[in-house]
DNA sequence: CAACTTTGCGTATGAAGTACGCTAATTAGC
DNA sequence: GCTAATTAGCGTACTTCATACGCAAAGTTG
C-alpha cells in the first residue's frame, strides 16, 4: 500500500473559504475516471486522457488527488457509495446470498475493479460501511457477530475469485479455454475437455459455477450454524 | 487478453539448428523475472532491470518474449511447472483440501501472482495440467467429472479470493484495518470493530478465515454429494 | 486595494516499453 | 573452405506516462 493512502481515504477534506474556488472536485475526477475505466478498462485511465475529458490541464488533477495510484483506490471505494445489496428477507441465508450476488454484480459492472480489489490496499469508508452493514444485518437476524464476520469474509472471498471467470463475457471465456479447440489438447487434458465437449454441454450444461459455489458455501455455513445450536 | 498470448503459451518453439545460437533462453528470462517479482513485486520487473540481471542488452529479451505483458503470463504459468499439490489420501475431501491449501501456498509464496491470476488471460499448459490432474484424481476416487469440475472451480475461486487478505503478512493486514485504530471509526463500524477489539481477539481469536471458508465449502460439497447418492 | 491563500496549469524530467536496423555468429550447400 | 542464408544480440530513437516545480489567475480578508 502506498504511503498516504490511509489519510486519503479517511482524512477529512477541510475546505477553507479563502483562496481561489476550485473548478474541479475530487468527486468529479473520480466519477469521470470510473466512467473511463468502465468503458475501456483501467489501462485507458491516464492522467492526460482524464484531464481532456474533464476539460482541464493535466496537472490540475494533482490539486485534488495525490497521484494515480491513490486515484484508483478512490475509484474503487466510490463503487460502494450506494446502498448495500441487501434483500428484504429475515433469514441469514437469503441475506448472505443477496450479498454475494450483489458483489458479483458489482464486479461484472466494473470488471477493472477486480484487479484493484485483489491488490494491496486499505479498506475505504464506503467499503467499511457495506461490510459493517451486512454483518449488522446478519446479527439482527440471529447470526452471531463472530460467525457473521467469518461468513461474510468467506462469501466475499469466493465472490472475488468467482467472478473472475465470468468477467469479459463469452469471448473471454472462450479465450481462456481456447486451447481445448485443438484435438491434441483435448486428448492431453481429457477431464478439462469436458468443458468443450459439444455432445455434453448443450444437453446437460454445467451449472453456473458461481451460483453452484455460493450455494455450497451457504450449505456449509448452515451445517456449522446448526451444529452450534 | 493480448493477441498472440495463446500462440505464446501453446505454440511450439521450433528451434532450427541454423543461425547464431541463442545465449539467452525463454526459460532463463522467465525464471529470473519470477525471482525479481518474488523479491520485490511485479513493479520491480522492468525490461531494463531484468536485462541487467541477465547480463544482456534490453532489446535482446524481445528475441525470446514478444513483450512484457506476455512475459508476465509466462511467469504465472511457470509457477505451476512442478507437481500438483496432491495429498496421498483416497478421499475426495482430502484431495480437495490439499488442492485448496496448495493454491494458497502458491499465492503466499508469490504474492504478485494474484494480480496476474485475476486478470484477463488464457490458461497455460502448466495450469491446465494441474487442473486436469485434480479433476482426474477426484474422478479416480469416485467424484463424477462434472461435479469435480465445479468443485475444483469453487475451491479455486475461493482460494484466489481467500488468500488476498493474507498476502503481505501482518503489516498489510493492519494497514487494511488501520482505520479501526480511531475510536470514532470503531463507533461508526461497531461490528467491524470486533476485528480490532483487544478484549476479544486474544482470548478467543477469530478462526483463520481461509481454513474456515475451505471447510465450509467442503461441508457444502459433502451435502451435495450425499444428496446425489 | 493590498496581503494572503488556494487553484489552474505549462514546462521539464525521468522512467518505461518497444520499433527499427545494423552487426555478429553460426550452419547449409556448393 | 567459401558464400549465402539464417538467427541472435543489442544500440539508438521514439512514444507514452506520471509527476515535480514554479508561476499566473482568482478569489478572500482586513
Amino acid at each position: 500500500m502506498r504511503q498516504g493512502e490511509y489519510e486519503l481515504l479517511w482524512g477529512g477534506q477541510a475546505r477553507p473559504g479563502r483562496g481561489r474556488p476550485p473548478g474541479l472536485s475530487r468527486e468529479r475526477i473520480v466519477a469521470e475516471a470510473v466512467a473511463i475505466a468502465d468503458a475501456g478498462g483501467l489501462a485507458k485511465v491516464s492522467m492526460k486522457h482524464l484531464a481532456e475529458r474533464l476539460g482541464s490541464g493535466v496537472m490540475s488533477l494533482y490539486r485534488h488527488v495525490p497521484g494515480k495510484d491513490e486515484l484508483v483506490v478512490l475509484m474503487y471505494d466510490s463503487l460502494m457509495a450506494g446502498p448495500l445489496p441487501m434483500p428484504e428477507s429475515d433469514h441469514w441465508r437469503e441475506v448472505l446470498r443477496g450479498w454475494g450476488l450483489g458483489i458479483r454484480e458489482l464486479f461484472l459492472a466494473h470488471p477493472w475493479a477486480l484487479n484493484v480489489a485483489t491488490s494491496d490496499r486499505s479498506m475505504g469508508p464506503n467499503e467499511a460501511t457495506w461490510v459493517d452493514g451486512v454483518i449488522g444485518r446478519l446479527a439482527a437476524v440471529g447470526l452471531p457477530v463472530d460467525l457473521g464476520l467469518l461468513a461474510v469474509l468467506t462469501v466475499d472471498c469466493f465472490a472475488m475469485g468467482g467472478v473472475w471467470p465470468e468477467i469479459g463475457g463469452a469471448e473471454s471465456g472462450e479465450a481462456f479455454f481456447r486451447f481445448l479447440g485443438d484435438p491434441a489438447a483435448r486428448e492431453r487434458f481429457p477431464h478439462l475437455a469436458r468443458v468443450a465437449d459439444p455432445a455434453f454441454t448443450p444437453d446437460a450444461p454445467l451449472e453456473n459455477h458461481f451460483e453452484f459455489g455460493l450455494e455450497r458455501i451457504l450449505d456449509g455455513l448452515e451445517r456449522r450454524i446448526e451444529a452450534k445450536d
